[in-house]
DNA sequence: CGACTGCTTTACAACGTTGTACCAACGATG
DNA sequence: CATCGTTGGTACAACGTTGTAAAGCAGTCG
């Protein structure tokens, strides 16, 4: 049973060696090309498979100036909206024939340009960014002329592809949920000095509050400087520290809902009962935690799908005009903010 | 402020003609070969940032043969503990100038399949395989001779490198710990027909059912075809459901543990009181959950920097005898086995 | 002073692929 | 019969890099 695999791969060479015929017909056939004689085309295809040929896509792609990856560039696989959503890209990205090359950046700027900076340019067709730290400046660092597509908002104002929902709105929609439920000392937890995403959600907040005639207050909205569930937890046990503790929260994420769900478990308030809580992104973690969360739920795959796409035409003409994706997203009622246990 | 960015990326040819030196002179300075003169080394280094060179890497690989790229195969990014395993990997790799792929397989034999057979054997260096289904067979599809280290333990007994926990002993010491509180009734959920692990832990399961003098119960074992939240919930109603209804239970995974709690909440049935609940994998979610989870808890860090190394390794040496590297695991003792809420 | 040694640099080829240019048949057209 | 366009095929160069071999140039030794 032990069987002699040939130390080298077969190449272009070693096929058109075995078929008779001159490299560049294998290559030809390889790809497709229309005037092959039938019986050579029969000899190559035959050559091909007897050899097992693979063609080298290294080089292939220094001559064509492709490389067929692309880069996706995120702050974190633990943290579950972005782990879904890489999944998503990965499956998206298959059907364009493009490997994707997943770069964690740790949510820092440092993290952000020392990645954008090792990606060679040479190494990618293009990137989808879902900056957090990002600043407009920290750009010079990827290649010139490298096709991004930038996921989620970004407060740097640039000529890129971007894919994201309204962030102000599903933030309004959230809170106005709360109040639908007469709730009226509502926190948010997520507030954070350089995130694009969380003055829009933060925005969101205060424009249901204001709607509906109800003050904003400092003292209810929690800064966290990540989006763990520690910080949720941090966050959660500070407001209910404080002299009017909240009658709800609106989370900026999910982990920071199920974090501040916890740190309410465990000084015996209850949710929703005494506290409601409302997260975002729909993870999944979310529909089996007790009780499970009501959410700001974007269409993950719409914004997977839109941001391969869009990188695809970028990359076709490095020359359209930016376009900006605006995808869908709902509100997942479920136990948090509801009668139930 | 509008820069003209040159349309080209300069190569070494463009810097050597800057710097009035040959190609292979700027090469050498670029791989830190040591006899340059002074002089040299001067101009070129400035030739080089003058002209923001960086190397092709592509073209570098197709000179060396190898690709700088790693593929890491696993089923899904959307399970914490592959979520938690893969950015642990990427770390490692990073140490070891390797840009690592990651390809889901979906947890099926196909996908196992296709994803091995599209990585061009050009395309990587080695690979990192968490397999779930995977057959003797398939592994012919890998390119000859690609260096492959498997994690997890797996029922293939084919000469490659390894990494994993004893699957065993750990299965064996979470139950022994359900024995210790006094439990008898205990369940196992996460039982499948093609999982190596899966039959790992059910053995160790059933070893300290035995070392305790209990019956072995084929009622109390439930299959999980996949290992997701949701059929955690279905096998727990499942044992719900039954004559003698479990005590204790011992879930393959802690997204199996997490469904579990969720089903036992629904139907009214107390955790840990009336169940206690073991998980598997320590992710991060199950520390935050109400109750928090007992589970094991692999030393994933370990895994991911011995199948890093590993991997060198074995490319480094393809000839060196396949080693089997046990990493430590512990049992984190939280609420969902304790006294408390 | 010739030969050897060690440092420094270079020209060249090669990795595997594909685009370009060109050649050779062939049948159809003028 | 000369010409042309179509079809089928090939040789060569090039993508950007690095290994090899070899050459130039010191200085040192016998």
């Amino acid at each position: 049973m032990i069987r002699l695999e040939e130390a080298r791969l077969a190449t272009l060479k070693d096929v058109a060696a075995l078929a008779g015929v001159s490299v560049k017909t294998v290559s030809n056939v390889v790809n497709g090309y229309a005037f092959v004689k039938p019986e050579n085309r029969r000899r190559v295809e035959e050559a091909l498979t007897a050899t097992g040929y693979r063609p080298n896509i290294g080089a292939r792609n220094l001559r064509r100036g492709r490389t067929g990856f692309v880069a996706l560039v995120l702050p974190e696989l633990v943290v579950p909206y972005f782990a879904e959503l890489a999944g998503l890209v990965l499956g998206a990205a298959q059907e364009q024939e493009w490997n994707v090359l997943i770069e964690q950046t740790l949510g820092t700027r440092e993290g952000e340009r020392d990645t954008l900076a090792s990606l060679g340019p040479h190494m990618i067709d293009g990137a989808i960014v879902s900056p957090e730290a990002l600043e407009a400046r920290d750009f010079g660092e990827l290649a010139p002329g490298i096709p991004v597509v930038m996921l989620g908002e970004h407060s740097v104002d640039l000529p890129l592809d971007h894919v994201g929902i309204d962030n102000v709105e599903a933030a309004r929609v959230a809170v106005a949920h709360l109040i639908g439920l007469g709730r009226t000392r509502i926190a948010a937890i997520g507030a954070h000095p350089h995130r694009g995403t969380a003055a829009q959600r933060l925005e969101g907040y205060r424009k249901a509050l204001t709607e509906a005639g109800l003050p904003v207050r400092d003292d209810l909205v929690a800064t966290a400087l990540n989006y763990h569930r520690r910080d949720g937890a941090d966050a959660m046990a500070r407001l209910l520290a404080g002299d009017e503790p909240p009658d709800a929260v609106f989370c900026f994420n999910d982990l920071l809902a199920v974090g501040a769900v916890r740190a309410a478990a465990e000084r015996g308030v209850r949710v929703p009962a005494d506290v409601a809580v409302v997260g975002f992104d729909n993870t999944e973690e979310g529909t089996y935690s007790l009780p499970s969360l009501t959410t700001v739920a974007p269409d993950k795959a719409a914004i997977a799908r839109a941001a391969v796409d869009l990188l695809r035409r970028r990359v076709d003409d490095p020359e359209r005009p930016p376009e900006h994706v605006r995808t869908p997203f709902s509100l997942e009622i479920r136990e948090s903010t509801r009668g139930g246990a």
